[in-house]
DNA sequence: TCTGGGGTCCTAGGACCC
DNA sequence: TCTGGGGTCCTAGGACCC
């Protein structure tokens, strides 16, 4: 059996656990420069407000309402769900940490399994302070329904079992089709022109049909939700096959010297993720946007591929490569909102690989790479850095609710008034 | 004024080969 | 009347997830 563990709106609890007087009124938590809303409480979900709300759209009813709104703290979110999934990896034989506030169990062998869910619901709740929902069954796509339920109905005590054709049938009538895990809203669209309103709809279409209009993937769900499975825990982490990163700016940006500030620093963390799991980079794009939703202004869009001659992990290569990708690109007279450097062809590193002509100490290399790592990972930001990589004051992202990093930063450790 | 950031996988279609 | 057949690789775009 497998069980899918899920933290009750994650980021709005992390700020409760720091900060008790939130409990029970409505929170939301926005996305990266305060743009639209990524959690809410259920005191906030009750007022109407959806998910992926624009923040502007809603001052009149976060001030009637008396909203709390926090900007994302990512670093104290991540370090939360890091003890929820180490918790959780002490009582079970095996588990995938499948998002920063879900994980998959597997259940083999265990009896009593309710009794058992509930147990580990405390432990974490005792240990963490973070509340969380647990759906068991025999698939995984049929433990996030059960996931589903255990958190919609009080009665569950957060944890409901589906482990007989009763249940699953009941629960896959009263499980709107667009609500299955796989099925976007292209394919609810589909679904819906054949008159397929639930997931219990769904699984009476026959084999042929979905495997023909909803392919390889539609099929594995079908198959998933009759009890049939498909899916398996994926145990170790993969390594990534492309790393991104990139932001939105706070202010609009026009002049080249900050966009290269904000390429540098981007690419720096590339290099960074890409250490991490030990690979090498051989290209690279690098990409800046204006605002799509300013139709008054302008727009321009343009990404640059970039070769590396050599595969490389060095922060110096990667980041003079996307530079100069950048070059390539950038146009005079706009307004950029957006930047982002992506490395799309990544390769396992062979240890000091050495071309005739390359002159470069590569064990010289590593060891200052490593030294950087070490010491940016130590304080949890990056405190090493490359100078063409700036302050960020001119493109920053704005922030302007963030709570403290309680759990990360020495300097932000919570206080109690004595 | 104002709408996030990071991923994965699959498929269709074009280019190219013999 | 009549236009081969089969295969690979790459890329763009679509769909999905949190």
């Amino acid at each position: 059996m497998f069980g899918l563990l899920d933290c009750n709106n994650f980021y709005v609890s992390c700020e409760r656990v720091f900060n008790p007087a939130l409990c029970q009124k409505p929170v939301l938590v926005l996305s990266n420069n305060d743009g639209c809303v990524i959690a809410r409480s259920n005191e906030a979900k009750a007022l109407g407000i959806q998910m992926g709300t624009p923040a502007y759209q809603l001052k009149r009813v976060i001030e009637r309402e008396k909203i709390h709104v926090f900007s994302s703290n990512y670093a104290l979110y991540a370090d939360m769900s890091g003890r929820v999934m180490q918790l959780l990896e002490s009582c079970v034989p095996a588990m995938e940490v499948y998002s920063i506030d879900e994980a998959f169990l597997d259940l083999t062998g265990i009896t009593q399994l309710t009794s058992f869910g509930r147990k580990i619901i405390q432990m974490v709740m005792r240990g963490t302070g973070i509340p969380v929902s647990l759906g068991i069954a025999s698939t995984k796509t049929l433990a996030k329904v059960a996931n589903k339920f255990a958190k919609k109905y009080q009665s569950y005590q957060h944890v409901c079992l589906i482990d007989t054709q009763e249940k699953r049938e009941k629960a896959l009538r009263l499980t709107n089709i667009s609500d299955v895990w796989g099925i976007g809203h292209r394919l609810t669209e589909k679904l819906h022109q054949e008159g397929v309103k639930t997931a219990y709809d769904f699984t009476c279409l026959p084999r042929a049909w979905v495997r023909q209009n909803l392919h390889l993937g539609g099929l594995c769900v079908w198959q998933e939700l009759q009890g049939e499975k498909c899916l398996d825990l994926e145990q170790e982490e993969m390594e990534k096959k492309q790393i991104c990163t990139s932001r939105s700016f706070g202010e609009m940006v026009t002049e080249l010297s900050v966009l290269k500030e904000a390429i540098a620093t981007h690419a720096a963390r590339c290099a960074a993720k890409l250490r991490k799991q030990n690979g090498c980079v051989v290209s690279l794009v690098v990409f800046i946007s204006t605002n799509v939703h300013r139709t008054d202004l302008p727009q321009y869009w343009k990404s640059q591929l970039v070769s590396l001659l050599v595969p490389s992990d060095d922060t110096r290569e990667i980041v003079t490569a996307a530079l100069h990708g950048l070059e390539q690109i950038y146009k005079q007279g706009y307004n950029y909102k957006k930047a982002g450097v992506i490395l799309t062809e990544i390769v396992a590193k062979v240890p000091f690989q050495q071309d005739l002509f390359d002159e470069k100490n590569h064990e010289k290399a590593f060891r200052l790479m490593q030294a950087i790592d070490q010491i940016n990972g130590f304080y949890h930001e990056c405190k090493i850095r490359l100078a063409v990589e700036g302050t960020g004051r001119r493109w920053r992202l704005k922030q302007e609710k963030r709570s403290l990093c309680y759990t990360t930063n020495w300097r932000e450790l919570i206080r109690i008034r004595t």
